[in-house]
DNA sequence: GGAAGAATTCAACAACGGTTGACTTCTGCT
DNA sequence: AGCAGAAGTCAACCGTTGTTGAATTCTTCC
């Protein structure tokens, strides 16, 4: 196959777009440890030492790649008082971040890399233990048991969230996130304030 | 340091067990592919070329480190009928499995290896679909929304499994069996008999 | 028009990790 | 006592991957 020239090529490019864009997916598809910067770079039409030119080392591109556009803890933000509307509100502004495609793609890299880069499973427990959980924390029925409630709804959240977008059981992955609320928003009301 | 002597050690040795042993532990700490041969070598205290000696590739030595001593499906056998005894016993039953030491490192090697191992993901969706979702299924109530309530227990114990387990939520995993029992049965009795 | 700098590729390096053939030592059997 | 075979280590191979310095090409500015 023809070799590609060399040099800069003519015109305007956004090649470090590219490369970011190639890593996203990558990264969102086959996690950190699977993902080569070959990988990238032949998705993205370049060379792998341009690559490192833009991003420096392979940590970097990844948090470069995953870095989120929305804080997803400000979406936690103004929940209703009312116990029966908590839940579903929570669990609809949950499904409403991850069913955005580009905050999606950024999670599973996250998700899909946790176990292989120390970076992003520190990132994911931060936002576990420093966003989420006092969120759930303070929303919860002030009986000695708001952390255990907390914990509750963190696990059922991440079991949706695993279900839906990570292993994608089919009824979980096409269901519209109207029936999901209907169905986990009860049962998250239920951990928060109900009668455990 | 001082060179371990060359050739076969006196006495009699379980090494292969050793190795086994070690590449459990690996497996479950780290994953498949943060896992190396010279890394369980080492931690068996034998030359990485005895590993090979004894598995074949590395591939096989996973195979037999997440070899199950018990089916986990055949827990899921003689459930009760009643609709709320059903939640508490199925999250019993989970429970016990995972709190047995030795079920607990082969089932984390398998989760901290889906990332990065074909195989073990593959196994792991094999015991979701062919084996959890469809006795789910069938306790589930009978109407025209069965395989919607089982995905929704599974995401239920998935989430509880992950935060107890993986992700290891103080609470979570420090609680008694019995206080999960308590707290998630009745929600599990819900998402297959219940009012959704 | 020419120079500087950025954007690109090329080629190769270093390290890692899975694997293998050769060699050594010990056990058990004849 | 000697031999065969198993249990071990040694040394190195090979492929992959992250990374880097050098070289080339294009754009922009003076």
């Amino acid at each position: 196959m023809t070799a590609k020239p060399r040099g800069r090529r003519p015109g305007s490019n956004d090649t470090a777009d590219q490369i970011l864009a190639a890593a996203r997916e990558l990264f969102a598809e086959r996690g950190y440890a699977r993902t080569t910067i070959r990988a990238i770079a032949a998705q993205a039409n370049v060379d792998p030492a341009l690559v490192h030119h833009y991003f420096g080392t392979k940590d970097a591109l990844f948090d470069a790649a995953v870095q989120m556009p929305v804080d997803p803890r400000q979406v936690m933000s103004g929940l209703p008082d009312d116990p029966r509307a908590i839940g579903p509100e929570l669990v609809r502004r949950v499904l409403g971040v991850w069913d955005r495609p580009e905050m999606q793609e950024r999670l599973r890299g996250m998700i899909g890399s946790a176990l292989t880069h120390e970076g992003a499973a520190e990132t994911l427990r931060e936002m576990l233990t420093r966003g989420l959980l006092p969120v759930l924390r303070d929303l919860a029925l002030d009986d000695d048991r708001r952390d255990w409630r907390a914990e509750l709804v963190a696990a059922q959240m991440a079991g949706l969230i695993v279900g839906r977008y990570v292993v994608g059981l089919p009824r979980l992955r096409r269901a519209s996130s109207a029936d999901l609320v209907a169905s986990v928003g009860p049962v998250v009301s239920h951990y928060l304030t109900g009668r455990l």
